[in-house]
DNA sequence: TGAACATATCAATAATTATTGATATGTCAA
DNA sequence: TTGACATATCAATAATTATTGATATGTTCA
């Protein structure tokens, strides 16, 4: 039968995967970057001169929001467009409900230790 | 008055801030901790003991995430009890709301560049 | 074809973050 | 008081991540 240990928290694979999402969004420039996409999808042009970015370290941060699993890319002739994946901002916000709710013994501290 | 500029992302200012609070989040044993205390104030001990971290590690990873504001702790005794500060978490799910909402052309891509 | 362009990748380096073991600080209990 | 304990901090090092400039790859257009 499985192991009865704690069911408030999430497996430790998941966390792992959630981690590197939120590693995803934990800087300025890529999280600049998932706000404008949330308009729609956008060129690396286009990016370029909304963050005002260098080519190459644009290109580095959307590698990073890509490897994460944040956003997908499409080819279009010379121009790559870049879009939001709505299941990977919908886990973080799963894992972020998860720890915002279920607070049974909230502020009470336990006798310790 | 005021420049025209795009309203549906943050200011850099708050930008900095909430890549911050992700970043308190981009880590798995940091992930786990705040999962713990979801259910209310832990000592250091009962955390050391649920994460099977060392010591030192742990004091580490309490202090980023203190640092970056996540957390709260109290001294009592010779104990040390962390809790969550909700204000932090309801920040980083605001930001998160922005981005998951807010999708007027979402997906039709914009003719480029 | 070849030049201009959009983007990715690479190599070097810098900067940041994490881990470990050692030591310091304060508290409790005998 | 002294010794055991809880936690923090520090120093050294390792590992990861970011930045820059250069070069490579594929695309379009003349």
């Amino acid at each position: 039968m499985p192991s009865p240990a704690k069911l408030q928290s999430s497996p430790a694979g998941t966390r792992v995967r959630v981690a590197r999402l939120f590693q995803a969004l934990s800087d300025p420039t890529r999280l600049h970057l998932v706000e404008i996409l949330a308009d729609g999808e956008r060129c690396v042009c286009d990016l370029m001169a909304a963050v005002d970015a260098a080519q190459s370290r644009l290109s580095f941060h959307l590698k990073t929001l890509k490897d994460a699993g944040l956003v997908i890319d499409r080819k279009e002739g010379r121009w790559v467009h870049y879009r939001l994946r709505p299941e990977a901002l919908e886990e973080m916000a799963d894992a972020l409900h998860l720890v915002r709710e279920a607070r049974p013994g909230a502020w009470r501290s336990i006798t310790c230790c």
